[in-house]
DNA sequence: TCACTTTTTTACCATTTGGTAAAGACACGA
DNA sequence: TCGTGTCTTTACCAAATGGTAAAAAAGTGA
């Protein structure tokens, strides 16, 4: 048996993959026109829906194509292809995905810090499910497009964070546990509302129910667990 | 703009899709034979192995083929196809997920009972990541194939569950918090050290301190919010 | 060994899919 | 109004993919 089932795996992506780049062949208009920014994030709105959904290989041009409102040829006029596309939405979303944990505040209150943190990252999950999905997507997938972006913005960050919860536990202001844990709980709970709402929506079909709840219902836990 | 993208997503599968289905076609021998135990569980394997990686629309019958050592043509002398194949890995993956929501003792030790239930839940996302991905696949793209299930196996029990959840809080035996959001909670903190291993590995290299850490910490979590 | 069934392979096919070439339509300043 | 550069469409293509037909091979019991 085979080890490596994933010939079309592609690896790492070169990551300097400018937003702005135009694009369009040859003459390149410093100034995206009008037309050229509206159909671009058309474009991407609509990709976001159909990876989010399908994954990036269970996604077609044809359904992003059509969700957008272009045809097929039209959007690989803004895009170099299908990679391009995926790797744009993955680019933009972990700017978007950072700065809930970016905003922690090392010299707030601690546990105002960490359960603020939780409450924007459930409101982030509950606002943009779209853009969770895709980053569970890519995940689930074993990172394939993604995991130079972790190692180069997502760990030092993650590392720092750790570092001043570490520091937080030291001193005595939250109770000892392992942040690195923490941490996970914290996306896992929170993005669970997100990647899992068609479980969730199964199970308890009451939306205020859930919404509200998750938010009372984290506070506690997360309010619980820190509490010294 | 169109409202519905999904014009390939198919609706439920009819739920009765018997796993012992006899797919060959006409003379059905009742005994399957020891070739054919083998070679259906050789595919199912495989199967797991691609489909959780990849998704639904992500896998292709080559991929299991070769990762299955077998050709194509005869994998789908055992199968009828490919939905057939990945309708069956759903089938048992539901029996082996509620498994140990079921185990939990209705008469037991709430706290006990319900770290037990975190533990076996853990021991799985950590012993079974495939299974956990190809649920977390299917619930990420609207469950598609699997919404019955969720209806007609998983909400019962849950509903079941919950009711019991809040009588031991009726009773002052755990600290009141929504029992709902509490069992997602538990989902959500276990699984994700299977759907997002990319991502922690990246995080957390050290394996150990990973998995024992899981361990401790969700212990932890979940006994304090439980603590009376 | 022979007939008969089960299993596997070879050779295909139709559709889908990412992508391209080139002609047309359009916008807009001169 | 014309011409030039921007945008869109039409008509394709090659590869991949799910699936089939039918022949060949391998078992299997008498």
């Amino acid at each position: 048996m085979e080890r490596s089932i994933c010939e079309q795996c592609r690896d790492w992506i070169p990551p300097d993959v400018t937003e702005t780049a135009q694009t369009p062949g040859k003459a390149p208009p410093k100034t995206p026109s009008r037309i050229q920014q509206r159909n671009r994030s058309r474009i991407l709105d609509a990709a976001l829906e159909v990876f989010s959904r399908h994954g990036y290989r269970g996604a077609t041009l044809d359904q992003i194509a059509s969700e957008a409102g272009l045809s097929k040829p039209n959007i690989l006029y803004y895009f170099g292809g299908k990679e391009d596309i995926h790797v744009t939405l993955l680019s933009r979303l972990m700017e978007t995905w950072l700065d809930p944990l970016k905003d922690m505040n090392p010299n707030g209150d601690p546990i105002t810090e960490l359960l603020g943190y939780v409450n924007r990252k459930l409101d982030m999950a509950l606002e943009l499910p779209r853009e969770s999905r895709l980053f569970a997507n890519e995940i689930l997938q074993g990172a394939p497009r993604m995991g130079p972006h972790l190692i180069a913005d997502l760990k030092p960050l993650f590392d720092a964070r750790t570092d001043v919860i570490s520091r937080w536990m030291e001193q005595g202001k939250i109770a000892k546990s392992d942040p690195a844990h923490l941490i996970f709980a914290i996306w896992a709970t929170t993005q669970h509302y997100a990647d899992f709402a068609a479980q969730t929506e199964v199970l308890l079909p009451d939306q205020a129910r859930r919404e509200g709840g998750a938010h009372d219902f984290l506070s506690q836990l997360f309010s619980k667990l820190l509490t010294p």
